[in-house]
DNA sequence: ATGACGGTGCTCCACCGA
């Protein structure tokens, strides 16, 4: 089983990238994020002809995650418990059934918590606050969960090109990070750290100053992996050539194949 | 030091993102 996530930037600018990365790598599960649009509309039957099953929630204008299986989607849950007042499109969780139990995921598009000093930044570490205890509570299940998605955490310094331009900001501050590592702490395992010690390892490269071109990267996309899916982890990938292509968005899928049978 | 790029919508500017 493969299991990506993709920060899409807009599903309606990059519906023909989707397909073609689809139609490429045929992953089992995606997890997609800012999708920036109303869930109806997302081009659900562009993914469904596909063959896969399709939860979306969206909001207007910003924000927005959808999920797609070629399972069927059970459970589905739209938000991050823990805050009634948050009405940010950024949460998604189910299961899906395979041969002798099921898998968990959690699609989820963290705050990026810019400027620091407005309510955006305690947004975020509320929201990752919120995040470790849905973590703690399913680690509870004992089964294969994965969470997938855009963080907006740069977890060390060799996760960006150049750390030095990412002091002072949300996405690399001691408390954002200190955050992320109290959700890992809880027996989580960041698939892409597990399986390669390569430097350079991006996901995400600004559309500004030539970052493609210079390959001034962050990786702050990640698959976040309970015990019971990292003993099934065989490997993990950054499809970073979908950057290359004509108007691509500015993060790239990430996956990670599981030996389980979907 | 700033803006750069690209997305959205109560669109020809403002706001958001990272």
């Amino acid at each position: 089983m493969r299991i990506a996530t993709w920060n899409v930037n807009s599903i309606r600018q990059r519906l023909d990238h989707a397909v073609r990365w689809l139609g490429e790598t045929r992953p089992d599960i995606v997890c997609i994020q800012e999708i920036k649009c109303q869930t109806e509309a997302f081009p659900k039957e562009a993914f469904e002809q596909l063959g896969y099953n399709v939860t979306v929630h969206g909001q207007k204008g910003f924000n927005g995650v959808a999920l797609l299986s070629r399972l069927p989607l059970e459970d589905v849950t739209h938000g991050l418990a823990g805050d009634d007042g948050d009405v940010q499109a950024r949460f998604i969780e189910a299961v899906v059934s395979v041969k002798g139990g099921v898998v968990r995921v959690a699609c989820l598009y963290l705050p990026n918590g810019n400027p620091v000093d407005t309510e955006k930044y305690p947004y975020k570490l509320g929201f990752m606050e919120r995040l470790e205890a849905f973590a703690a509570d399913r680690l509870k299940l004992e089964e294969p969960l994965i969470l997938a998605g855009d963080f907006n955490v740069i977890p060390e310094a060799r996760d960006a090109a150049d750390p030095s331009a990412w002091v002072g900001d949300a996405l690399f501050l001691p408390r954002t990070r200190s955050a992320f590592r109290s959700l890992t702490h809880l027996g989580l395992t960041d698939a892409l750290r597990a399986t390669s010690d390569a430097g350079r390892l991006y996901t995400f490269w600004d559309y500004q100053a030539g970052a493609w071109q210079r390959d001034m990267g962050i990786r702050i996309d990640h698959l976040l992996l309970s015990p019971q899916a990292a003993d099934k982890l065989i490997a993990t990938g950054i499809d970073k050539h979908v950057r290359a292509w004509e108007k691509p968005s500015d993060h790239v899928p990430i996956w990670a194949d599981l030996a389980i049978a979907a």
